[in-house]
DNA sequence: TATTGTTATACTCTATAACTATA
DNA sequence: TATAGTTATAGAGTATAACAATA
């Protein structure tokens, strides 16, 4: 069923626009990787985190924040769950920042879903055979950019 | 602010991902939609349904659902929006199916919404200038259709 | 028996306002 | 005065289950 248009016997005017086809791209992609990381009960966002700060021991809760898009307010839950599940750790550097740093079992599950996360990319570049990707790639990123605002 | 990691002085093993990208740029150019389609009080999902309607009058509305990828359940509160508004008429077709069309002002917010869409379509476009925007929308769509299931 | 529209409900994601304590 | 973390809350978006009426 590659046109559900045509199954409904619709005109189409909306899957030709851009704006429609990446939100639909980005939805099938993510429902994909949501999919892939229930495995280890865990949302795209958390193995997100944990990936981020695999790479950047002891760096700050609201830098994190602010680099995946996601307001101070709405950071509070999603680390306490990783917290809650014993894969973070949090410290005081100052008396109002936090340091986040990955366990050891939270480690374990960064290279986890590393590899998770590494053959569903890969699954989707096969997709992709004949296109310039990295083309592909600087198309959205001028298109990410051109809408740049985090938290405040 | 064209990198907010460098902003942040952290790593950034999640930018290049191509799922990550793809979700900035489907937040970002839905985001500016939003914005534009705030001057007549409309979402972009309403948007969208006038759009589809106003080229299949007397559409059914689970149709119009399946093709959105809008569950049955969500379309009710949806459509009895748009008809609330003035924008909508729903008709019975059988003793279950309904069918939709435009009010005549509904028409006029259509053409309305359709210019402010193109105009949007057409700024993102500007950006793309170097790009070969015909790949692009293939390789976005190879993409969605890998993840197709909308209702049932 | 499968489909349409509907109600009720719940969970995720995102957003704002307000508070505290620190820098 | 601006920032970090927190709480509470509200609005979208999306999901399921169950039901009545109909094809």
């Amino acid at each position: 069923m590659t046109d559900i248009a045509a199954a409904s016997g619709l005109n189409d005017p909306i899957s030709p626009r851009l704006g429609y086809l990446l939100r639909r791209a980005s939805s099938a992609m993510m429902g994909d990787l949501g999919a892939e990381l229930a495995q280890v009960a865990l949302r795209p966002v958390e193995a997100t985190i944990l990936i981020l700060v695999g790479a950047n021991p002891d760096c700050i809760q609201s830098d994190v924040g602010r680099m995946l898009g996601i307001k101070r307010a709405n950071m509070v839950p999603l680390i306490a769950g990783l917290v809650a599940k014993g894969f973070l750790t949090k410290s005081p550097v100052d008396g109002r920042s936090l340091a986040l740093s990955l366990t050891d079992a939270g480690d374990a599950m960064r290279a986890q879903v590393d590899a998770l996360m590494s053959a569903h990319e890969a699954r989707f570049e096969a997709l992709l055979d004949g296109f310039d990707q990295a083309r592909l790639r600087e198309a959205l990123r001028v298109i990410a950019e051109r809408g740049d605002e985090s938290d405040a």
